[in-house]
DNA sequence: GATGAATGAGGCTTCATTCAT
DNA sequence: AATGAATGAAGCCTCATTCAT
């Protein structure tokens, strides 16, 4: 009867609340601002979401989820431990390359006291480097001293980090081949 | 006497905006906020600084430049590159245990666009590392793949990173000897 | 049966406007908040109405009606003075304890300066009350000293005013025979 | 050392509220509109108060509690019913007449289910009409049915509403000896 | 120097209303 | 006829900043 909600709109701001929380951060990304750049209704937000920090949140935890599930099939595909450690960073460098600001904005919000993974999400996340952490240590491939909590570590946050210091520092936009390898050979030093 | 009172001032002002920028984040923390919990008129500060975001940026600054003396100080001490490493690391825990409100504001701002290390204090914390990236290199202890971006990312924001999982996640108040050893573990798997 | 769906609807639309009128006041009942109340599309009064103000005043205009219409009969039906007050001011105690959100209605609007009884419907009421003056009045039931304006106020106003009371101050819900009897003595002394 | 407040501001705000919240309601009477009314700044009124609801009820307050004090110190003064009675409504259409606004103001928000008058200035005022009442009854003056409820009904309510009835629907804006003998003749009439 | 009263731009959010379906 | 998605003006309120004292 009424109108189907419009996707696309949605879509935009998604995209408009992760770019300017990454350009001005959370209390600089106004709601008037997002609403603009997504050119939607100053007010369409509430629509979907209970308010601006709920929507930030929830896309965060979109996003942790999304690239997590990635993760999670790695590990299911394909057994071997290091293989899986390389896809997961390249899936990772991939959407740093296609969509860096949602690496951006997860370098953002990952290290924001306000901010905090979901419960569920992070258990899901955290039973996923268990798996491939018993591979790992299955197959030698990975000191057992090194717990869950390292690997999230030494995997995900090393890794936003190294793509974001050549965002913010190195003004590159594009994470290189080279660079691949570079932070590779770095991950698996620290792995064995 | 009037400039001892003064300076207690200034530091509980530091202090009070450290604390709540973490807690509340930048555009959270709010002028009157900070005045009040560091018992000081609400328009105190501008006779120090010209604004909120130069207060802010003022003292990520100097806690930056703080840090990175000191590594400057130890590797002129200890010529030996574990043993830097090692003070280094130790020291920092010891400031998170001492101030932990320091480093959770470093690991805060240290991830926000809108924050940026000045140039030339970047460029002397630069060339802090350059030096015991040289010795480390010459005593045959590093690997000279890694670059002095790699040693920042691997000994500066790593450290950051496991303290404040710790604070975050692990509602662990203090970083315990045994943590300072799982993490110099970790940290030494890149030296040859 | 169409039509029938229909009024079902335009009920339920006045009973949750009175009841969130009282609840909240004009401002505060929301036109989302009626309908979800009246388990009715956001949109639909416009279909009826011009706005929400409109809306408003015309079931108050509605409800003057209704109560002033009955009185108008009792006049007619009784010509004793005394009888057709209390007939009055019974049906108005039943409509309270039937129908208290109309009662409640009626108190909240009656003394708001943006709600003004129509003109037509004023009059009407007035002349009511101008015929059961006379009949008092000729009776000898009745002051003469006291005018329309005099008669409504005690009438109808120190009614309202009176059940509100209970319900506002006294937590009761039901207006009791003892609590009728009260109020007809009280008034009876005022007309005499 | 810094500015003392300007008592003239906050008086100019609660006039400027109670004339808006007459003329246009709680909800229609904007913050704006009512700062503007006030030659203040937007935000002003929330150094006073927490927010716009409870400014509106403070000043509902205050001036409840103005009148009553002033009944009470007439029942002090004299303690002759009738003349407490007169002097009580006397001084009430003295308000009106200097201070029209005010009489308007309770007469609109005595009437709505979210203002409720304080317990403590409510049972402060019931003890007045307790005293009153029983120097009434005392005196053969006050049939004894007549329970405090009543008498706040009668004496306050009926005024409030006589002299609103003026306002509203007889364009009338001073309310003059004569009807302030009738009124006195009306209330009269439930003495014995 | 220090205070905190006052400002008013701008933040978040609500809401009456419209209109495509 | 009815729905409810969408709008954007406007509401309430906060806040960085100024400045009289």
């Amino acid at each position: 009867m009424a109108r189907i909600t419009d996707q696309n709109k949605v879509d935009r701001l998604k995209q408009s609340t992760m770019k300017l929380v990454v350009a001005h951060g959370f209390g600089g990304a106004s709601a008037a601002l997002i609403a603009k750049d997504a050119r939607v209704a100053s007010g369409y937000f509430y629509r979907h979401y209970k308010g601006k920090y709920e929507m930030v949140n929830a896309i965060l935890q979109e996003v942790y989820q999304e690239v997590f599930n990635k993760f999670g099939e790695f590990i299911k595909e394909d057994s071997s431990f290091p293989g899986s450690i390389e896809k997961m960073i390249r899936y990772f460098v991939g959407i740093a390359n296609s969509e860096p600001i949602k690496v951006k904005f997860l370098y953002v919000l990952t290290n924001d006291y306000n901010f905090v993974i979901d419960d569920e999400i992070r258990s899901k996340n955290l039973r996923f480097i268990e798996t491939i952490r018993n591979i790992g240590v299955a197959s030698g491939c990975l000191d057992e001293e090194l717990g869950v909590d390292d690997l999230y570590l030494i995997l995900f946050i090393m890794t936003i980090q190294f793509i974001n210091q050549k965002y913010k520092y190195a003004d590159q936009e594009q994470i290189t081949e080279a660079d691949i390898n570079h932070l590779l050979s770095i991950l698996q030093k620290f792995l064995k």
